[in-house]
DNA sequence: TAATAGAACTGGTATTAACCAGTACTAACA
DNA sequence: TGTTAGTACTGGTTAATACCAGTTCTATTA
């Protein structure tokens, strides 16, 4: 199961083509706002059938990087570089994305029976352990936020602190070792203020303002995969999300 | 083929299909996690072809209602009534959405000339104006939210202080009235102090903690409609997004 | 000259037909 | 008895073809 190509693997000719036209999108071939050839001139140039050209553009369509005008053609969307600001994100990946270097100290990490609270959350039996995550999260090796999560994890599969460290991602570990693809989450965002503990770990006074920032993820199946709570210096972060529908 | 649906009007074959599938689906006639009929079998059932119930089943999957499984079968998402919710809403839907009665006082409706940096993010030549909209958000009948929106109009293009007090939502106004319809939008959300104005205004103390809100919406073509500041009161509001890759 | 009909494009929908690729169960085999 | 190979399901991909439905421009017409 060699890899050879991360975000589109070659896995069929419509994913090959939207890779390739999406490589032309990237390399500017195209204005924004100009028009790809049209569909039947794609059909001709790269000798598939229609049906095909069209499950490449739907793709392209779905990831916001063309949109279609029924009678005029297919064109590029503007807003270079921000493709893909919609996705499902982890914190490391977020980061890197704004040009901060992301960092983290491991304050714990361990197995225990959550709360039922959290319990009922993640749809697990009373009784069963999660493995629980704490994390100083750093930007520029300053701290800006506060982490922990709670990963649901089939005993056997274990995450250690080496493998955290190493990566740096918890979603790109789940993915390796245990093909957890994390989909979809239910995110909330909300004021509160900081706790004397809080204070300390972040340095910042008891009382400052925090962004708590709580997320249910879900896998494919919509099975929940991990229950993460954050709390963000209110100085020094800014939630970016993109809504569509 | 009679309506009965109104959010998927039946424009083509598939969408019908569609339509009656999610009927069915939220009738429950299947629970949760079990499988719809294979798509052999809706061949013959509704005499269409594999690629139109194909298409059905696409949609169906991309609006969260169904999942595949490969080799095993489509079924139905669990979590019911959840649906739309990743969708881009206005304040009184979300409002809605969570049980509580959305209100609104209307401080001021005016066309003014933004300032740069409001211009440069709508995207709009240096002179142009703006319908600037100054609102006092209630939920419940108590303030939470002081919202500031920016709204590209054509010349001629108006909408008035009745309008919006008739409808209460921006969204759909612009959509029945000109046919503008957001369908993408850019969110920020950040921790910010009450200024003395603002503090008066929300029935709450200067410095206590608010949530920022910023967004730029976008129409179909990914053109700026758009552009919103609300301060919501820190201890009365909570953000609620879904997020999908 | 201005309005209009139509041709020639664009994407959208629908059908037919094969075959590939996972999954799950069963019957034959060692 | 346990393993394995087969088979019959499932969804996934690709093709060839036809026609519908908007948009744009042009050449004809009044």
């Amino acid at each position: 199961m060699s890899s050879s190509n991360d975000h589109h693997p070659i896995t069929s000719k419509y994913m090959w083509l939207a890779g390739l036209l999406k490589q032309q999108i990237e390399a500017e071939i195209w204005q924004p706002r100009e028009a790809i050839p049209s569909e039947r001139q794609l059909e001709v140039k790269y000798k598939v059938s229609r049906p095909t050209i069209r499950q490449a553009i739907d793709y392209l369509e779905r990831s916001g990087l063309v949109y279609r005008e029924h009678g005029r053609g297919t064109f590029v969307s503007p807003q270079k570089l921000q493709k893909g600001m919609q996705e499902l994100t982890s914190f490391s990946e977020d980061l890197i994305r704004r040009g901060i270097k992301p960092g983290q100290i491991i304050r714990s990490i361990s197995r225990v029976v959550p709360t039922e609270n959290i319990l009922r959350r993640l749809e697990m039996e009373p009784g069963t352990t999660v493995l629980q995550i704490e994390r100083i999260r750093l930007g520029d090796n300053t701290p800006i936020g506060l982490q922990t999560s709670f990963v649901v994890l089939e005993e056997g599969q274990e995450i250690t602190k080496e493998d955290l460290e190493k990566s740096g991602s918890l979603y790109a570990i789940l993915q390796e070792k245990f093909n957890i693809i994390p989909t979809e989450a239910d995110e909330t965002l909300e004021v509160t203020l900081a706790t004397p503990e809080e204070a300390i770990l972040l340095h910042i006074k008891t009382d400052a303002p925090l962004l708590l920032n709580e997320r249910l993820t879900y896998n494919q199946n919509r099975k929940p995969v991990e229950f993460v709570k954050i709390l963000y210096r209110g100085d020094r972060y800014r939630y970016i999300t993109r809504l569509s529908r």
